[in-house]
RNA sequence: CGGGGUGUAGCGUAGCCCGGUAUCGCGCCUCGUUUGGGACGAGGAGGUCGUCAGUUCGAAUCUGGCCACCCCGACCA
């Protein structure tokens, strides 16, 4: 059992903050609400970024990279984003430091230097990409502009949480500029889609496709859809989200194109991300109180090989077979890690590969090259099996295949059984409480009800699924007449 | 930004009320025995007690300021 990992059904946060520490994600740093990504979370955080960029790029976007620096004028051009984003800003005011003339070991701010207009962090980055696109686009045949980047943003929040909500995180923004309102529309949506295909394909956690009410739309967006997932410990998660922004930052950045018949008009955009939060909802999807869970796809090693073995010559035994078994199962194109580290003992590894989420682990013994069989260990199911050495690459093959379904497949289940629909405010705000995970229930559709309960239950209006059944019914907070249910949840 | 908490070796801590240069565990280093689920024994190294100032012959301990981080709330991906 895990040395250092408190139990989820003790404390969550805690169990959630322990295997962030403990498998080698992630830390605190030295920065207030930023962290440090250790290079086993960094090489997940890779993992993801490889999958996305690929799925970016058949969708046919390019990447390209804009500064880390907004001037103010530009920043605050499209009023409700500037508003939006305005009290989590990180602002440069100077440029220059000096020796202190009153401690000379010490640097002050000179006050000489300070910025003729200062500049913000950015937050996000449509500002400074459309006063740029407004130089690229002149004619439709400018259109469409399909162009990602993977940068860091800052956002100064109050409280943060490692991965789920610090001040400084990684991601990656999309902004297009298309000719046409369906054309961009349609981006938005597909672009929802490659997130909901890779979250569930890819991480094995399933995700509910939806729309934002105006209350929670980012700031700036005329539409925002969503991808909304379910923890553990039954709430909600935003995964990802895609934003269809109309006309609003063509018009205030000023940019126009020339259609075929020579009348200008404004450019319809979309803009649409993920952050390093994907780790979060990765682990407090599938991890358990032995440690992280790593879905095959994902695992930056698949395959973890532990020899056991009795002193020089016998590792040099073992070493020899492993290294045939590692041949064999790369050249089905899994990632095969030979864990012959002589420092540590193999109950030490074992302990170890299953706190850090590595997949599968084949322990291989003198007893095993003299039967001809090897062990292997899955990760997700803590389970083991002694198997035929020859049968090893197809055997590992499927068993990759299943651990990557089981998770999805359980992660389904337990959302299935976390949701639930409330007719009445009393059962809704009992189901919240004795049970949480998503409910659905009428809403009369007004800002004022959902900020109501929100204040209330401190419940909030996840999405509008897509394609939402339209019945009549009546909204269970105000008693007005409502045409669908909605998804509420207590949210991270 | 409000409420609460913590800061002592790489990590977790005792000591603080009642001032006299620091306890224990894990980890680390060396040697030996071990190796199929977090090994054992012996020896060893490692500290401006968050920081600045004050009180005192003497401060981890008392007083004041500051800083940082964590948890809970309001805000957000």
């Amino acid at each position: 059992m895990s040395k250092s990992i408190t139990p989820q059904e003790q404390d969550y946060s805690k169990w959630y903050n322990d295997i962030v520490v403990e498998a080698d994600l992630a830390d605190h740093s030295a920065v207030r609400g930023c962290m440090v990504i250790k290079p086993h979370g960094y090489a997940i955080w890779e993992k993801m970024q490889q999958t996305l960029d690929r799925m970016f790029k058949e969708t046919g976007h390019v990447n390209a990279y804009f500064p880390l620096f907004i001037p103010k004028s530009l920043f605050e051009a499209e009023e409700k984003n500037a508003e939006g984003f305005a009290k989590e800003c990180a602002v440069v005011t100077h440029y220059r430091l000096k020796t202190d003339p009153l401690n000379k070991s010490k640097l002050i701010v000179d006050p000489e230097a300070k910025l003729e207009e200062e500049l913000i962090v950015r937050p996000t980055s449509e500002a400074i990409i459309w006063n740029t696109y407004k130089g690229w686009i002149q004619s439709y045949r400018d259109l469409p502009l399909l162009i990602n980047q993977w940068a860091n943003v800052v956002r100064w929040e109050m409280r943060t949480r490692l991965f789920l909500r610090t001040a400084e995180f990684l991601w990656q923004e999309g902004h297009t500029a298309h000719a046409t309102r369906e054309e961009a529309i349609a981006e938005t949506e597909q672009m929802l889609n490659v997130y909901a295909e890779f979250v569930e394909n890819y991480m094995a956690v399933p995700v509910l496709k939806g729309v934002k009410t105006p209350n929670e739309r980012f700031a700036g967006a005329d539409d925002t859809y969503c991808i909304e997932a379910l923890m553990q410990d039954g709430k909600a998660l935003q995964a990802g989200t895609s934003h269809f922004l109309g006309q609003n930052f063509a018009k205030a950045f000023d940019v126009k194109f020339a259609d075929k018949n020579g009348k200008l008009d404004y450019v319809w955009a979309t803009s649409w991300g993920v952050s390093t939060r994907l780790m979060g909802a990765l682990i407090m999807s599938h991890s358990d109180n032995h440690g992280l869970v790593i879905p095959p796809k994902l695992a930056p090693t698949q395959v973890v090989i532990v020899p056991i073995y009795k002193g020089e010559e016998g590792l040099k035994k073992v070493s020899e077979h492993v290294e045939k078994l590692k041949a064999d199962l790369q050249s089905k194109g899994i990632s095969v890690k030979y864990d012959n580290r002589d420092t540590q003992r193999p109950g030490f590894k074992f302990a170890e590969h299953e706190l850090k989420g590595t997949p599968v682990r084949i322990g291989i013994g003198e007893r095993d090259i003299d039967n001809g069989t090897i062990e292997v260990a899955r990760r997700d199911l803590l389970t083991k099996e002694v198997i035929k050495v020859e049968d090893a690459a197809n055997y590992i093959t499927d068993l990759l295949h299943s651990i990557q379904t089981n998770l999805f497949e359980k992660a389904i289940q337990r959302r299935e059984k976390m949701t639930s629909h409330a007719t009445s405010y009393e059962e809704f705000k009992r189901l919240l409480d004795e049970k949480g995970g998503f409910i659905y229930a009428h809403w009369d559709g007004t800002p004022e009800t959902e900020e109501k309960i929100k204040n209330e239950t401190k419940a909030t209006i996840r999405c509008i699924p897509l394609n939402n059944k339209q019945e009549n019914g009546t909204c269970i907070y105000s008693g007005k007449p409502s045409t669908q249910q909605v998804v509420f949840a207590r949210a991270y």
